[in-house]
DNA sequence: CTGAATCCTAGCCGATACTG
DNA sequence: CAGTATCGGCTAGGATTCAG
């Protein structure tokens, strides 16, 4: 059975304030400090945000130029691209080559540390991809009083 | 190398309107719907928000009634805990047993999907609880043009 | 081509009070 | 004990413009 080795007490509020309880993630300045110390909370704070997934995604098939990036994101507003890069970047999973070409030339890459995070978005992925029917399925039939409804097919997994 | 099955324009936008592109999370109301047909978007979604982890944690450590839950995370407003709790419920991570005493009494429970989401849960775990240091240093040493400090260890990833 | 600056919106979340 | 309602703010994200 898989082990949460997690005492989010501590880890989301350390008791000594001179814990690693300093602000991380700039894209925007935070007002209330968060996470820390818990694994699990920073793994999601970096692939977390809206658009990280496909920008990862982007890098990992070869399309690693900005240009390149926002061509096959051009639903997505440039700005957001960029910051979401940027904060990839700060966060040592990608890290960018700046050629002195003329006009600029960029190419965006995998760090060790980022290329270790694939195959745990793998997982979660393929889990996403087992699940997803059942999970948009129980969503349309939910109502406020519809616990009814869960129990038939999960009553099994209950042992006491 | 772990591989993401991604069609992402296909899948955060899809050509045919009648796929499954409906909206789903009601912790709010949605103006614009998003992620649907891919399976990391899903799993994101599932797991993303400020305190689900958290409380994921709890009912996994046996922590299931809400009173419980909100004792542990008394810094978290209730109402918020509460938003989350019925998210996960919507989403067929957990189901609530509801007995008929009084006071009255609940119970959350994970479903079969959401025990199938634990282990998943701690490679990510794992994965942050290894990496936290360096993404936390990197945060620090960044400065906007620093792409010079990432190199040094990240250059032993490139093969080009 | 890259990417910073400005303005704006929607939604997540926080605090409080209230019902059964 | 469990849950809802209301109000307000902060902030991630979206649209546009401009600079290097």
């Amino acid at each position: 059975m898989a082990q949460i080795n997690c005492s989010y007490r501590e880890k989301f509020f350390p008791a000594s304030q001179s814990a690693t309880s300093f602000n991380f993630g700039t894209m925007y300045e935070k007002k209330i400090p968060e996470l820390l110390d818990c694994g699990l909370a920073v793994a999601l704070k970096v692939i977390g945000g809206k658009w990280k997934a496909w920008i990862i995604d982007c890098i990992k098939r070869g399309v690693r130029r900005p240009s390149a990036i926002h061509r096959e994101m051009d639903v997505i507003a440039p700005r957001v691209i960029n910051m979401h890069l940027k904060e990839l970047e700060e966060h040592g999973i990608i890290y960018k080559e700046v050629f002195a070409d003329i006009p600029a030339r960029v190419e965006y890459h995998f760090t060790e540390v980022g290329e270790s995070l694939l195959p745990v978005i793998e997982q979660l992925e393929n889990w996403g991809n087992t699940n997803k029917e059942y999970i948009h399925r129980n969503n349309r039939l939910y109502t406020p009083g519809s616990c009814q409804l869960l129990p038939a097919n999960a009553k099994a997994s209950l042992n006491n």
